[in-house]
DNA sequence: CCGCAAATCTCAATTATTGGGATTTTGATC
DNA sequence: GATCAAAATCCCAATAATTGAGATTTGCGG
């Protein structure tokens, strides 16, 4: 944190100004909002508008330019994350009814980066690039749970609203986050969206990170309890084998996930109850 | 040209070295390939891994991250081009067989935006995000022909075995794109893919400089003569009326499509040949 | 628990960046 | 095509911020 690269965070902070409520601004109102001189302001536009980073146009201001779909186009072909769960996702999507979704957590929000299922399906209105803030939902349990005390604590002291109800205390949270953190998934109930069900688990690099989760979200009305059990364990499983591919440990980095899929393939579903178990690596 | 921000240039070429080709990289190659000090290309990357832009894996290196896909998807959602050209698009998607594009022109590449029709239809293979180099068909040569001279000569230089077949002068290409732009639109005839006929119409901005463009592609076997000549006018018109909407004389700045919509949508097909004529504004 | 590699820190030198104000360019109106 | 206001760029000296060599710490994997 002592370190810094002042310019280059003040070029990347006037990409920050963009957000959902603003997307057009205009010289002086970046001037106002980041306080830099005109000729500076000046020199940084130029060089992300002739980076298409950005656009302008008179009528319109400043606008996001077509750079940023060119860097994502990649993204999603490059992201390991996505490379490494969308087997899984595309597994989950075909056995169950619902949609099946990649999220990253970053910058303390949760971002949908993958999905497979109905398209337009109104069960889930998180579309591939839209953040959600850390609300309620079983994503959000799997991420909260995991992340180190520290943070977490931070996050329940800044996000109670949001991560709890009015009649929820923190110590509460954080036991059901102990909890969740030990069973390795967490299944939700309608708290994102009525009527629907979400089970949700952890994917986990170096140092038991949490750096996003896979989950799957269904009608509840027709979910049977065999059916969700075997979620669950899906979930959990594809969540822990994910997972697995970012700690190198125990020979070469896990780049075939074909033994992790058949692993999953090849689990009896009808079986007992399994031990929930705190899952590893 | 003169003015310089450096290091907000530093940065961003970072993120420059993510092609296709060459999707993830180690510090240490980074360091070779762009010249910075250990620690400065270390200060760089913690700017953008704590900003979303970059993440790393001790397995795969560092690759793009999370925050251009967020930034994407705010883009779609900004940029006037899109927004104006959409409405364009949809129509012309609904009536007539094949897939509607809007285009954008931008570092020498031509960009994919947006699209309408068939999603994964076979007859046109690029998806929103790739960048297509100005190569043959409709849509390079109604850009190119709306380039400035200087521009368009340094093009044809450069890439003159790309844009024409080894029989074709510079000369003839330049009278090509004369009456390229005079006509306000471009038909090409299995260019880009075989089987597939093109039309393409420039969108011009301020200085008539163009800045993408609205193209649709069809199965060519099927496509008959009075089809392709309502497609040619759908097409000239709209661009054109998009064009109106980014320089914002004779009134008010033209966010509202409908009367130019409207005005496309009144047109009797069935009509003999209008004139071409250089479409205006 | 140890070793190797990756990442960060320290700090002085210097270079590149900044900003006030003048100037040019742009684009809308007449 | 000419005119005018606003937007964008230029100039250049002062200064503050960036840089990089090397030492040091951290973190992963055995």
């Amino acid at each position: 944190m002592t370190s810094t690269s002042g310019s280059g965070e003040r070029i990347l902070a006037i990409l920050d100004l963009f957000t959902p409520d603003r997307r057009e601004w205009s010289p002086d109102a970046m001037m106002a909002a980041l306080g830099y001189s005109r000729p500076t302001l000046y020199r940084y536009l130029k060089t992300l508008k002739s980076a298409g980073y950005l656009v302008s146009s008179p009528s319109d201001g400043l606008t996001l330019g077509p750079r940023v779909t060119e860097l994502d186009f990649l993204m999603q072909r490059s992201d390991p994350l996505i490379a490494a769960a969308a087997p899984f996702i595309k597994l989950l999507a075909a056995r169950y009814p619902g949609v099946a979704l990649i999220t990253r957590w970053y910058g303390s929000k949760i971002l949908c980066v993958a999905s497979e299922g109905a398209p337009d399906a109104p069960v889930s209105s998180y579309p591939r690039g839209q953040p959600m803030p850390i609300a309620r939902g079983g994503i959000s349990r799997v991420i909260m749970a995991n992340l180190p005390r520290r943070e977490q604590d931070r996050l329940i002291k800044t996000q109670h609203d949001m991560l709890a109800g009015p009649n929820t205390t923190a110590d509460a949270l954080r036991e059901t986050y102990r909890s969740v953190r030990r069973m390795g998934y967490c299944t939700a109930w309608g708290e994102v969206t009525p009527g629907v069900v979400g089970v949700a688990g952890p994917i986990l690099a170096a140092e038991r990170m949490p750096i996003g989760a896979i989950s799957i979200t269904s009608d509840a009305a027709s979910m049977t309890d065999t059916r969700l059990a075997a979620i669950e364990r899906d979930i959990r499983d594809s969540a822990a084998a994910i997972s697995g591919m970012f700690c190198a440990r125990g020979g070469a980095p896990l780049r075939d996930v074909r033994p992790a899929i058949q692993a999953i393939t090849d689990k009896d579903f009808s079986a007992t109850d399994q031990q929930p178990r705190r899952h590893r690596l």
